[in-house]
DNA sequence: CGGATCCCGGTTTTT
DNA sequence: CCGGGATCCG
């Protein structure tokens, strides 16, 4: 058998062509790109304008690096998806013929839950520890402010989301309760008291039940580096070369990881643009991409500012947008393609006027050549595209959506996933929380009794199924459940069969439930279609919180030509040949949130620069000016500020009558 | 325990 | 006006 291996490697060999420099570097990248490339040692800044060959810079670095001798495992890629690490690791692939799965990629979360999986012991985690998604949070802080007997009327004391938000706060800035409160949140104040106690017990919670929050995957890896000195040694000697991709987006705790990891030989690469900064909500903050030569003393700083994607007439809003910023670090975009039409302003009568004008002029744009997939419509929040997919539908137009939607949040999926996820971590206790709440005749009370058995350090599934079978004997609901969970926990099961067995057995559930049940089933079906492909029930339940399907076409898998619906925030780092802009409106876009706020206000701004930039060809801006709300009536909508009062000669302004 | 009722707020963005 | 959450009551 090994001599087998050994011999297929030997033929692999073989039919690998001889490390020839088959990449001309010089030829295929301009200056500024080559010295990112090919600068090898020291810490590197690049600074990469939109649509200025930043993935091309990393794609060939990853395969300079390699074909200059640095074998694959020790190279780490930091990217913002999983998915943007494998394009660019396929990229690299095929650019020098050789496969590179053995370099390490993804995202920050994603590393530090590998390293927790094998080193979290030393921190006291089992290997079967849960991750709580943001809904989890929420049920778990649910849970947790019962026995507070938090006497508060509505509106006196924050919402479950709310005190989520405050809590990654906490973390991800690095702010104690009392400013976030006094910043953002006045009115709870004089709550402090209350929801430190309640901080106080979700963090002792998640600890004696082996939960993380997707903060803690990032505090925990860090921890792991700063109190074990020799992991540190040893991680830092493996990763010789890290990459961070959209380093604008990252938070304070990020920085500090790449900076441990990098320790003994500081060669990072970190590659953003903070006029692209967009997630501030999550604690990045653009002004670590401008601290990082101070983390990394002698950092060599490179500007890309040619800009390969999109036509002067473009570049030329997108500039006009960004100019307006309030701090910005100088970097200007040119282009070679001078030519092109000149970017649209246009305002329709109402919400639904809008929608058939982008209809008509994706047919249009469709007459002229421009494939469906080369055109995307772009908004600052799901919901501003409901109406514009009706009337897809109604002129059949494929398309499909991207962000917002939450597939794996909804109760139906959740429900089915928990009767996995409390075979893998019987110390859950939203999971167990929720299956008990399925069974007639259980509620809160029930609930609780064994949710105070979890802490017991030897609870195991055994006692929780023996505690089951022993409540009275009404309730046969738990019975069958003990019978299931039984079942489940056999462990030459293939975590498709497992949720299988588990979707026989709550189907009957989700009829009781749901009166669109129908549609739920076949959510489910398509997530026991995904889940086919794995072989561990850990990584399942792992990959599907911290990468949940983006859109249902990652669901249903469906293929073909069809129109891109995005956020902004989900097309980032795409582009097209023609973009529409819908809703750019005061108080939509900028979101109303922002008004008062002017940090916020600067980030919508920067987001008004990522949507724009994402176009190559056509740019199309678009706002109804009326607006129609059952309960507030009509309404009239200013256009946003971002484009507002532009020069003829930047911007065409059209009013469209139906 | 769970159904009925009342009251408030009003869809941001995502790992 | 509709839905979620809290509260009340049988």
């Amino acid at each position: 058998m090994k001599n087998l291996k050994s011999l297929t490697t030997l033929e692999d060999q073989a039919v690998t062509p001889p490390l020839a420099p088959a990449i001309d570097y010089r030829r295929e990248l301009n200056p500024a790109q080559y010295e990112a490339v090919t600068t090898r040692e020291g810490p590197v800044l690049v600074i990469a304008g939109a649509g200025s060959g930043k993935t091309r810079t990393l794609v060939y670095r990853l395969a300079y690096l390699v074909e200059s001798g640095v074998p694959p495992w020790a190279i780490l890629l930091l990217t913002f998806t999983r998915k943007a690490s494998q394009e660019m690791l396929s990229r690299a692939a095929y650019l020098i013929d050789r496969q590179l799965h053995e370099v390490v990629g993804g995202t920050f979360h994603s590393v530090c839950h590998r390293w927790l999986r094998r080193y979290g012991n030393r921190l006291g985690y089992e290997s079967g520890f849960t991750i709580l998604d943001r809904s989890d949070q929420g049920d778990l802080l649910r849970l947790l402010r019962e026995p507070l007997k938090i006497k508060a009327g509505p509106g006196q004391f924050p919402r479950k989301e709310t005190i989520a938000e405050l809590f990654g706060a906490i973390v991800n800035k690095n702010l104690p309760l009392e400013t976030l409160l006094a910043q953002n949140y006045p009115q709870f104040e004089p709550q402090t008291g209350l929801l430190h106690q309640l901080y106080q017990l979700y963090q002792r919670h998640k600890r004696e039940h082996q939960l993380l929050d997707y903060d803690d995957l990032l505090v925990e890896g860090k921890r792991l580096l700063e109190e074990h000195p020799d992991l540190r040694q040893t991680l830092s000697e493996r990763y010789r070369y890290i990459m961070v991709d959209e380093y604008q987006d990252t938070n304070r705790l990020q920085a500090e990881l790449v900076r441990l990891l990098a320790f003994c030989h500081n060669n990072v690469m970190a590659v953003g643009d903070d006029s692209q900064s967009i997630y501030s909500f999550r604690g990045a903050n653009f002004r670590n991409i401008i601290d990082f030569p101070r983390l990394f003393p002698g950092t060599q700083i490179i500007k890309l500012e040619e800009n390969y994607r999109s036509t002067q007439p473009i570049l030329d809003l997108t500039n006009t947008i960004i100019a307006q910023a309030r701090e910005k670090y100088t970097k200007c975009l040119f282009t070679r393609k001078k030519e092109g039409p000149k970017p649209h302003l246009l305002r329709t009568g109402s919400e639904n006027e809008q929608s058939q004008l982008v209809c008509n002029l994706v047919a249009e744009l469709q007459e002229q050549g421009v494939a469906l997939h080369q055109m995307a419509v772009l908004f600052r929040a799901a919901f501003h595209s409901f109406d514009l997919e009706i009337e897809l539908l109604r002129h059949q137009v494929p398309f499909m959506k991207f962000g917002g939607f939450k597939f794996m949040e909804s109760a139906h999926i959740k429900d089915l996933l928990s009767y996995l996820r409390v075979v893998a971590n019987p110390r859950d206790p939203i999971s167990w929380n929720r299956l008990l709440q399925l069974v007639p005749g259980v509620g809160k009370k029930t609930s609780q009794k064994l949710l105070t058995l979890l802490k017991q350090e030897d609870f195991t599934l055994p006692s929780a199924l023996a505690w089951l079978n022993a409540q009275k004997g009404s309730k046969q609901g738990l019975k069958s459940l003990a019978e299931l969970l039984a079942q489940l926990n056999e462990p030459t099961l293939s975590p498709a069969t497992q949720l299988n067995l588990a979707l026989t057995h709550y189907e009957p559930i989700l009829k009781t439930r749901f009166d669109d049940y129908p549609k739920r089933f076949r959510d489910l079906e398509h997530l026991v279609t995904i889940t086919a492909r794995y072989r561990q029930l850990g990584n399942l339940l792992n990959d599907l919180t911290l990468e949940p399907p983006t859109s249902l076409a990652d669901v249903t898998q469906e293929r073909g030509d069809y129109l891109n619906l995005s956020t902004i925030h989900s097309a980032k780092g795409l582009e097209w040949e023609a973009v529409f802009i819908i809703w750019a409106a005061e108080g939509r876009f900028p979101s109303s949130y922002s008004q008062d706020n002017e940090e916020d206000l600067e980030e919508e701004r920067r987001l008004m620069y990522v949507a724009t930039t994402r176009a190559r060809h056509y740019l199309f801006i678009l706002f109804p000016a009326v607006s129609y709300n059952r309960y507030l009536g009509t309404t009239y909508n200013e256009v946003s500020r971002f484009v507002q009062d532009l020069p003829d000669r930047i911007l065409t302004k059209m009013r469209i009558d139906p």
